[in-house]
DNA sequence: GCTGCTTTTTGATAAATGTCAAAAGTTTAA
DNA sequence: TTAAACTTTTGACATTTATCAAAAAGCAGC
């Protein structure tokens, strides 16, 4: 829980009432390698924070898995989608680690809102930084050729290709698993 | 300006005195085809809101122009990196169509949040919307084909095809001029 | 209705990436 | 320790898309 909080005082300033409230309605859970956060179909109504392990956002293509993101420690972590729209998720979450997070429900959440301004405001912020973030992953994917992917991927995040599969790195980076393959044996 | 404020409240609901305050502060621009809104190295301070007309975020890359985003009626536009972090943008952003927006500086917007927490809620939802929007765009981006992605673009958002010249559209779709002839001929 | 400029299309070819199948390498668990 | 299961690499070939060049079409100003 402290992660959490630390974590989050990054983002902008919480009152200790802020902050007790939220350690209130936090609630830990763990899970284990495999296990799966969200099945698709399901309605994702909780925001988790992911305070040790890893996990992967998948979804079917034509049979074949999809992975399109990854979690590791200290991300907020959901489906964004079904999460704000109330709608069924389209995909799945599922641990690539054994995990430990932090979960709160969007119905506590919103009350929490109402609360305490300075919670909706860290969320606010929150969504920016992850807009950005998504918005870099979108011109690389559109924009930038396969090996380049690769080598950004090498660059910025270094820790997906220690602690992933190279089959769902191929599809988080919108590759054949064979041009994965053949891209790092260049290198 | 009433446009924006009814607009706005499909987003969340606002107080008098909430929508006095953003009455007050967002002030009108008028634009012509072709003029910028923000040229790339500058940092963008503002966000606007787009009433009427069209415009396209676009980046240099080798010596190419890369468009990829189009704002329409009742969008929210800025450079959103930059916005939020400060730094320079990358990107430029110019008016394919004589248009008319209203804008606000981030910092009486952070002034307003200050005042009216609904304000803020407003601009944590937008950013929800926004979100979300983005993420469609990236999976279709990374994991379908060209010709998927023009379909799309008719079924979706065939605005921007009938608004917008073929070589900006084609850079949007992260394709090449002539593969986006090739499929439109085709149909 | 022309003239010159810009945009879009077409053709030929090259480059990047995907697909399928099989081989090599790794991990797991009896 | 070894067989079975899974993951990664390699090879051959097909498909998609890019690139360069030129032709055709569309359009603004006269």
């Amino acid at each position: 829980m402290q992660n959490l909080l630390t974590h989050i005082k990054n983002y902008s300033p919480l009152s200790s009432e802020a902050q007790h409230a939220l350690q209130d309605y936090f609630e830990k859970k763990t899970f284990s390698k495999n296990e799966y956060l969200l099945a698709q179909g399901q309605v994702c109504r909780n925001l988790y924070f992911l305070e040790k392990g890893a996990l992967r956002g998948f979804y079917d293509l034509d049979g074949k898995e999809i992975t399109h993101w990854f979690g590791f420690e200290n991300d907020f972590v959901t489906s964004f989608h079904s999460f704000i729209t109330g709608e069924a998720a389209v995909e799945n979450i599922q641990f690539i680690e054994g995990s430990i997070l932090w979960m709160i429900s969007k119905e506590t959440l919103n009350n929490l809102f109402n609360q305490h301004h300075e919670i909706e405001r860290l969320v606010r912020i929150v969504y920016e930084k992850y807009y950005i973030r998504l918005e870099e992953r979108f011109v690389n994917a559109q924009f930038k050729a396969a090996s380049e992917r690769y080598e950004n991927l090498l660059l910025h995040t270094p820790h997906i290709i220690e602690r992933v599969p190279l089959g769902y790195i191929a599809s988080y980076l919108g590759i054949s698993q064979e041009t994965l393959s053949r891209i790092r044996s260049k290198f």
